[in-house]
DNA sequence: CGACCTTTTGAACGTATTCAACCGATGTGG
DNA sequence: CCACATCGGTTGAATACGTTCAAAAGGTCG
């Protein structure tokens, strides 16, 4: 039923203004952090639609023309590494507030897939609309920047981590780092649920599925985590920041 | 004699006029790249200075306020993470054309520090005049998002070969990829020198110089590779390839 | 219910690390 | 000028960590 609103009716209708940015829960998260509400208004104004993503549905392929970016509103989706066959082909989770699609404004393509991990529903804002309200708005075009700048960081973040870490490690900060995700966003950060496979983990970390649920199964044991298929209980955050922190010495 | 000039004279001197943007090599690879006659005198207006860093010198520590980037005019640096004490410390390699300091955009602070491998010199621009220019030149600004989004899908490059290739196809693909930025800028890409240590690459590629050094010597042995203490040729790229792409299949 | 997918666990294996010795080049001071 | 220290690089041997292969249990869905 949902469906109907967002693929028929290009007009108006109550269901699109109740998800306009100046009502939305995320603003203090996503593009209009930090913008006046006149000017979140304007943001308003250039998000094309809201669309709807299932469950293990694909909201763009790689290759596909990328002329917008997208904005998690709700749900959970990942974007993985087409060609390679092999793992390690998961590039990141992505939680509501966070944007999808920015490796695609250089070339014009998706370099990557974007896949639901749950239901989900995304706005979409192209980058021709995005650039030009963002030299009427200093403060737009500067919240854009930082978040391409924030998604830099975040990648060194990553290739720290594959780089120097061990698989103990590894899970260590991924767990911690979803958890201040969940906070961030209201939700517990000692309890949560995976929306991810164990192998999924395994190619967001580079390590075997295998090699995850063992060490599911050893930081359980330890009391660090419970842990109930998905489910996930953290029980000792500052064992889990010290397992993830020390950087070699013991 | 050389340091005279950059470090006194803040008026504009015949050196200034000589490395200007409009004349510059580099304008093709650089900011300016897809920007008329017209705008690129512009760019070279909010050039703030050019400065020198001689080799091992920092042009920039890990929590200094960052208002500005970088671009590399002559020379070759790295940026390295300063807090990891283990290895995998280092992010990349800088040649002439590329920009560094993207990662400080969004906090405002440097979150890496970049030291000079050979002596280089960059040109500064702050954000805040980039912003301001880029408002009034939309292919500036466009280029701009352009850099920011292809050092996103630099990183995932390098995401992709920390997480799942083996050393022997993290030495190929690194060797390729620097094989090929000499060659866009004009220099051979099968014989070049090498400005960074056995070390230092193991640091990037998540190895340790150990299994960087008897890479070489392997590659070596199977004539894929000459090498020199740090001069390089690479005498059989096409078999280089093949290793670099190889996901798993023999 | 049976088919399939995800997860867990075990055992053997292999790749890259660790520890160690050594070499050559470079630089310093007696 | 040579002895000596230092640094970058090479190579060997033992080790360890994570992978690979394999089997089986638990959940989910048609």
């Amino acid at each position: 039923m949902a469906t109907r609103i967002d693929s028929a009716n290009p007009v108006f209708s109550l269901e699109t203004l109740k998800v306009a940015c100046s009502t939305c829960g995320l603003r203090e998260l996503c593009l209009p952090l930090g913008l006046s509400a006149a000017e979140i208004k304007r943001v308003d104004a250039i998000v094309r639609r809201r669309r709807k993503v299932r469950k293990t549905e694909t909201l763009y392929h790689a290759g596909m023309t990328c002329r917008s970016l997208y904005a998690v509103r709700v749900g959970f989706l990942k974007t993985r590494d087409p060609e390679s066959s092999g793992s390690c082909r998961i590039f990141g989770f992505h939680m509501a507030g966070e944007l999808l699609g920015l490796d695609g404004i250089a070339g014009g393509v998706h370099t990557c897939e974007a896949i639901a991990l749950e239901d989900s529903e995304v706005c979409e804002v192209t980058f021709e609309d995005l650039e030009v309200l963002g030299r009427e708005l200093p403060a737009l075009q500067k919240r854009f920047h930082q978040i391409l700048s924030r998604e830099i960081q975040r990648d060194h973040q990553i290739m720290r981590v594959l780089g120097c870490k061990t698989a103990e490690q590894r899970l260590a900060v991924f767990l911690l780092d979803l958890s201040e995700r969940y906070e961030s966003r209201g939700y517990s950060p000692a309890s949560f649920h995976l929306r991810m496979s164990r192998e999924e983990i395994g190619s967001y970390l580079g390590l075997q599925l295998e090699t995850v649920s063992r060490l599911f199964s050893n930081f359980r044991k330890r009391g660090l985590i419970e842990v109930e298929r998905r489910h996930l209980i953290l029980t000792d955050r500052p064992a889990l920041q010290r397992i993830a922190n020390d950087s070699d010495l013991e």
